[in-house]
DNA sequence: GATGAATGAGTGTTCATTCAT
DNA sequence: TATGAATGAACACTCATTCAT
């Protein structure tokens, strides 16, 4: 009789250390790159956090521009596939789609250590034209032609009045980067003294969102003249 | 009998850039720490930008810090007394307000070289507290205060829904702050190939928030439930 | 069967050198100090003579200052309590005591590196007031003070006639001081082509010194009217 | 019938001045040079001490070395042939030859700037060994040969005992030297709080040397065997 | 594999020197 | 003649990277 399969037995300390070492270093590097940005980080500082000496680093990493390009391709959360197919299922109302959308896209980036990412691609895209492209590429693009979808089912279904989509699609997007900024850098965002909860402006913000979607009511897009 | 031509008496030349100097050094300061941040920003390549040796920076800035903060400093142009001024005169109607706000912000500063300015703050936040509190005060706060009041107005008047202000001010700013974004980090922000102008930005946006913020039309908040 | 010659086991370098570092780099300071003063000498010049690059010298002593402060400090050996201890049992005359003084201070200090700290502090006096008041509390004070004992015992023996004392103790140092410079700066010190003996001039001093001091024969202290 | 000469006007402001930078800049450098050390002075300090620009110092002395090198030279006093001649026509006793060559140089030099010379020699040794020397061949010896001259006449009178001159010459210029030094830097010479003056220290001086050098009391020259 | 001592290219800053005014 | 703005070589110090242990 085969026995009962059981959960893998953690590794031994030391075996299992070894494993996590590029992950524990990749971790540090992000806090730090998204505290500090890329230059004002130093290695050493990286290392330490992560619990190992400088000279680890660079076994696992050849430099530090190494370091930091793999920090942000270990952070791309690339699930758009599994995102737009449950979309292609979804039966309920667009508007209830892009709620679920933003609330989403809150707990899978937004509060988690993958948003710093969108800090750090806006703060060093001058310094990495490379990374920042291939962050476009796999984030970027598909997170747009995902929303540009959802709109267009909008549209289809007159949920949603006629929009030029290119425009359309920012105006989703803003609110999910400012959300993200005030994360990352909440003093240059808000005024002094804000309590600011996240979660209430994700809800803010879809409401407001459909009611400037929906198509019916106003009769001229400049009700008072 | 014509005039003799006379040269254009050329300003005596030390003198006359002089004056010039620190303005130069500040514009070349501006952008070159809003293209690859505080830290990768060597001095001499802001000297050499603004046309003098590395020396001659320090000639009028007594360190590289100084001049970062003298570059923040000198770029908030603070004009948010007449701004508000201007408002209180105001006869029209809210949304006409809003819309001359995110215009006049527009052409005052996100097409100016000052929007550089909240790229900065938002990257360097972490490593130069105290001034990113400056700006905060000297910025975010009597720029939320004035959105603030034209929202009060617009809700008094009944033009606009009863709504949490914190949040309503922050949809007003959020999509300016992606503004911002995409003109110092397009490709950060922006899928590949799009091509995105800022004024029709604005004016879809303006019109996003009024037909989110008008009061008649949604009969309910949720329409497609 | 002779044992196989063993090469002499060379101590880990890297280790063994970690140890002789500071040392060979406060040497090497020391010198150069002496010879060249303070700001004339390059922590590259003090670092390549220690056979290290520069960042190494960084790597234990954070600032020039700090290397500075350390070289001084390091070379005080603050023998004063043993040397007093031992003029404390002495039996003999007081003037074999000095002369035993002299002798001693000559092999402990003056034909040793140490000398080099009265040079560094007589022209660094301006430049680091804290440091030369920590040399004046820790060598000037005692070895004042142990001088002022031994012409105490003098006076109080007979041997010596009464002085004021602070002038006598200086009278007693002040020969001590210039052979100290003669040794670092001798060109500024003596004529050309003087040949000098240490040892002979702190023969011919303590000749002097006990001629001057001692109480019994001048009926008048000007003789030549 | 002609006018009674008068002393001569002095020279309109502007024009007296002029003649007078060379010297006012001097003066500023010997008191820089002396308080910090030739490196640690910085030209710009000399000429904002004199009271003119940086460019006007440069008009008088092309280099900060060249002013260094006027500065010693202009200081140095060569009064030696006319000091040497007093002595010889000296009828007194050699003891008070001595006694008034200790207070005449202390006049003229030791209690003047000039005394900082010394100072300086002695701690530049190292940087300037040609300028040294030209000091020693200007003041060094010059000196040493008139004390050796009226050491030798003390002893051929008889008033002194036989002596290496050598030595002698230096016991006699060794409190000169502590005194100067004192005067520059005293915390590196005396103890704290001790109060010092340099009249009764020379005085106590001479009647210390005299006493030394007497030849008539000392039975023998150990004389607490 | 892991360490941390050592390195040296690079950067901020100073200051003697020049020169247009 | 006098100025002081401008220069750039030189220096203190940093930090990514290497490598002997």
């Amino acid at each position: 009789m085969p026995a009962r399969p059981t959960l893998p037995l953690p590794a031994p300390k030391r075996a299992r250390r070894k494993q996590a070492r590029p992950g524990e270093l990749l971790d540090a590097a992000l806090d730090l790159f998204v505290e500090k940005g890329y230059t004002a980080t130093r290695v050493e500082e990286v290392a330490a956090r992560a619990g190992v000496s400088k000279g680890t680093l660079f076994l696992y990493f050849p430099s530090k521009e190494d370091l930091f390009k793999a920090v942000v391709r270990e952070s791309i959360v690339g699930r758009f596939e599994e995102w737009g197919a449950l979309m292609e299922q979804f039966t309920g109302s667009t508007g209830e789609m892009l709620r679920i959308c933003y609330q989403s896209w809150w707990e899978r980036i937004g509060c988690t250590r993958a948003s710093g990412i969108t800090k750090l691609m806006l703060c060093e895209a001058g310094n990495f034209p490379e990374i920042v492209q291939f962050y476009q590429h796999e984030v970027i693009d598909p997170a747009h032609a995902l929303i540009r979808r959802a709109l267009e089912r909008g549209m289809a279904s007159g949920e949603f009045r006629t929009m030029d989509l290119d425009y359309a699609v920012q105006t989703v997007v803003a609110p999910l980067m400012f959300l993200t900024l005030t994360r990352h850098s909440p003093v240059a965002c808000m005024p002094h003294g804000a309590d600011f909860n996240p979660q209430a402006f994700i809800d803010h913000q879809i409401d407001h969102l459909l009611h400037g979607l929906c198509a019916a009511p106003p009769p001229s897009s400049h009700p008072f003249p």
